[in-house]
DNA sequence: GTGGTCTAGACCACT
DNA sequence: GTGGTCTAGACCACC
């Protein structure tokens, strides 16, 4: 889980992200427990409630569920995985484009770039 | 000139931005004068010390320079807007590709979700 | 026995009032012998000392007895019936009309509106 | 706004109740502004982070909308007020029904026992 | 001054 | 030990 503490994007709300990437790359799985609170805020070194608050606002979200004095849960819902996947990655797209028009960059710049960059980085990573 | 109250990201750094923006368009160009910060706030209808801040921001960045007693100008520099064009594109395409490996979607599936957008978009809009 | 765990009403108080409930509508009677608390617990996958406070707090209440090596029993008293339900009907009512007049609606109204559920209720259960 | 500091539910909840109460009788009005959370505060003489909570969740639902810096203002919708003041009502109905048919008690004895109490509070009131 | 986030630490109900 | 609420107080961005 990877945190920007000089983000203008809250904590919290980075966390939530973090959870929905891990749920969309299928290393968290339905039905399963996510730590506690007060572990999860050892190990990323942040204040509990902090934890707490990005654990609220994934229950809101539908994204988890509670069991008083269990634990927290990724809710147990077959179409979440893909929905969440779809979701992030359809914001992400567009974003992108939004960003770029913005710009004023052609669709078929964009693409070229894109692709640029991106087969680039393979190599790199 | 958009402006989102309630993102997280300062209003001064987004105005930042959509001068930016503006000048990758071609909308604004080498040379041209900006409105002064109080004409700027009555316009976008926010707080003088606000768009002052943006102004400071963008004069630091050595987007823009200041002629006493006759406002603030964007640099004449002719590299100006070819620069500030690819850094811009380029951070967002590198910003794309993070999100998108982060959902752990794979190169030929990024490409496939934005060229489906960005047709679908050109379309729409 | 329905518990709703999310509920800010604590979980033993909802069984307390469950209990009174089902003596309400005659499902238990003045004498019966109710479920071992062992026995409860396991039946609504609720924790053995939830259930004990609940005992605990019927038995303080005046709405069970003890008998050792017996078990948990409903006091046979032959006005409990009558009591617990006029007093949990004169409660629902007092509070029903309170909420009402809250909302600053007015006796007529609280009735009409009391009656086009209530029929409308019976139709559809 | 009358805060009950023993009952399970929590303040914050209260407050969030309290203001659609408010709303409903005619109190608030849309558009109107409602105290920053520090003065709530010092009012009701409870901690400001609470009051916030109670701010945040009436955002959530779309109740009220805030302005950076200006302050927190109840939504300019004109549907609203109705639109709160039905599904309260309604809410409470429900609720009120359920609980007396939990009692196992009619519809005819519920009409009877709402009037009897319904009329004699007016007397009292 | 106003809302938003964060830290720190307490208390409670339930497991 | 787990989640939920509350208090107290700090810092920041914006008006």
């Amino acid at each position: 889980m990877q945190l920007n503490f000089n983000s203008p994007k809250p904590i919290y709300m980075q966390m939530v992200d973090e959870v929905k990437k891990a749920l969309a790359r299928g290393e968290l799985l339905p039905g399963d427990k996510i730590p506690s609170h007060k572990e999860r805020a050892q190990i990323s070194k942040i204040n509990p409630n902090t934890v707490q608050r990005a654990y609220q606002e994934m229950e809101r979200e539908g994204l988890t569920e509670t069991l008083r004095g269990q634990g927290t849960f990724i809710r147990n819902d077959p179409d979440l995985l893909v929905h969440i996947r779809t979701e992030m990655a359809q914001a992400a797209v567009q974003q992108f484009i939004e960003e770029m028009q913005g710009l004023g960059i052609e669709s078929a710049e964009v693409e070229r770039m894109l692709r640029s960059q991106l087969y680039q980085e393979k190599k790199e990573g």
